[in-house]
DNA sequence: ATGAAAGCGCTAACAG
DNA sequence: CTGTTAGCGCTTTCAT
């Protein structure tokens, strides 16, 4: 149960530690004699390289840090497929941990990754704003994927939430729509940016934007479908904050007997499982998550290299047309 | 950019590098005032051990690797959950490494954990069963969570999937229901126990089983269902092999318009999130995932403590009752 | 109570 | 082409 180490290695092919060293980082300097030896005991022992000592010697531990702020969230999956992507291609490994949706327990994740020497760290997910976060940006590059990061020196890689909202709603008004209602997401950045976005859109085609308020949860699409279908004046559209509360918005429908997208149409926003799983697949916004994470990655990567600061970027969204949007029915229109 | 070292705290605080050393660890045979002075200039400096020269001296590195298979899974979420738990209040750490569903990615996954000396590693989900995994089960404690290994030497946590089934067609039983058809999962070692907790159950009920083939996903449902409304004789009832299957059962039967649950009850498999945020809320068997994590951290960090081999652990599924059960009507039962 | 010294496994000059 | 040497940052006897 313990390991060999490159001094086992290296009396078992009868050469010095140095020449092993050599051997493991493919060095051409060797003879072939000598290198086939070493090769062989490495594998008879089952030898391999202690990173801690790699690290410590080397002062580079080529390990991208990965802060995932909630693992239930499938978004982050597509986030870490593409930061993985991006950096084993030159030679990095990505090493996650969980921040279980806490400022705590992400701010002693982040404290994890700081000991271990994490060549770099991304913040996958809303990473609280906490002070413990800044100060770590000065002794490690840091960037954030998937959410805007509130201070200046820490660059962000996200989608435009604005012109997500205003592809949903240029969507459905090339439908035939005019009464499209808006369910929000609450208080949150990206809640805000969306709602102001279909409030844009709204106006830019002279129609009257009406939001309830809601959150992003099933539950907060419960509430606020339940509160347009109890006001006199029924949408033939909702644009919901997000799948899940979509999902409410469609639970509600459903019981009520409402025919979707017949009588109304819905619209989610983030492209989640649910959105294709669902019984009536959801039209929805999608966001480039695995691209988020590449360029994120690349970012990270770009200032181990060369310390320069970099800019934030703000990536495209895309709209999703599947079933629950169609032309309203005349007599509704 | 670059860490201060136990030397630079040594030369702040006026004091040698094991005294600092002491202090970290918490000793308690050090003066109040040399204490103070210490953790006053770490604090000044920013000071954070470098877990890489911990670990090379101390020959242990107190993380827990942790192989998920597969991100876009949420079943892991909890499981991971679990394992961080369990670990943390040992003063460990989980450091996960994302197997990308993929036996190669899984390998390498394994090698990174073990070069970075991981004190022990939990592979969560179906680990492929490749021979380097049981070669490196012989360096470091090994533990597979959430799938069965094949291999004696390495033990598992598992939830009990003959009983999962029996406990779907025991519920639907008790509701009346007789024509209850199982959609199953395909090859996959939890599929066929499922089938054969499904089948064993219903001869045990002396009802007449009838399987169709499916799969673990959406369009295994969907198929599995056609086949079944195609058929002269319609069941009451459909088990699906898991959550994501019965959503295309529920996907045909809203497309055929059946109603769910007034005509035909649907069960699922592994209570994962799309069950909950469905439309009309789904019953389905949940494996209680955050103690499948528990249990397997439980089991490595024992291996680790005082290496004698440890048992295999079975755990008890549930059945959660949602919307899409109940007693069958009268004209078709 | 405190410091000096040795060494964990490895790499990287530097000699030969 | 190959071996020797000096650390990387830290812990841990062992003296004092």
């Amino acid at each position: 149960m313990s390991h060999p180490t490159i001094f086992d290695v290296a009396r078992r092919a009868g050469v010095s530690k140095s020449l092993v060293s050599m051997v493991m980082r493919g060095a051409t300097n060797v003879s072939d004699e000598r290198r086939a030896r070493v090769i062989a005991a490495a594998e008879e022992l089952g030898y391999r390289p202690n990173a801690a000592a790699q690290s410590l010697v080397r002062q580079k531990s080529f390990v991208m840090g990965v802060i995932v702020s909630d693992l239930h969230n499938t978004f982050f999956a597509d986030v870490i497929d593409g930061i993985d992507n991006a950096v084993r291609s030159v030679g990095y490994r990505a090493l996650l941990v969980s921040g279980h949706l806490n400022a705590d327990r992400e701010t002693e994740a982040l404290e994890t990754l700081l000991r271990l020497r994490a060549d770099a760290v991304i913040l996958a997910g809303p990473a609280v704003d906490i002070d413990d976060v800044v100060a770590a940006a000065a002794s490690v590059p840091l960037v954030v994927a998937g959410a805007v990061s509130s201070h200046a020196a820490i660059p962000s890689v996200t989608t435009d939430d604005l012109r997500g909202a205003a592809l949903a709603v240029d969507h459905l008004v090339e439908l035939g729509h005019k009464k499209i209602s808006h369910i929000d997401g609450g208080d949150a950045l990206s809640s805000r940016l969306r709602r102001q976005g279909y409030e844009a859109a709204m106006r830019r085609h002279g129609l009257e934007p009406r939001v309830v308020s809601g959150s992003f949860t099933r539950d907060g699409g419960i509430h606020g479908a339940q509160t347009l279908l109890a006001g006199d004046d029924e949408p033939t559209a909702i644009f919901a904050a997000n799948d899940l509360a979509a999902m409410g918005v469609l639970s509600v429908l459903h019981d009520s007997g409402a025919d979707v997208p017949g009588e109304l149409s819905v619209v989610g926003y983030d492209n989640t499982a649910v959105a294709q799983s669902s019984p009536i697949p959801l039209t929805t916004i999608d966001q480039p998550r695995t691209e988020l994470g590449e360029v994120a990655a690349r970012l990270a990567l770009e200032r181990i290299n060369d310390g320069t600061d970099v800019q934030s970027v703000v990536l495209e969204p895309t709209l999703v047309i599947r079933d629950t949007t169609v032309t309203p029915t005349h007599s509704r229109q």
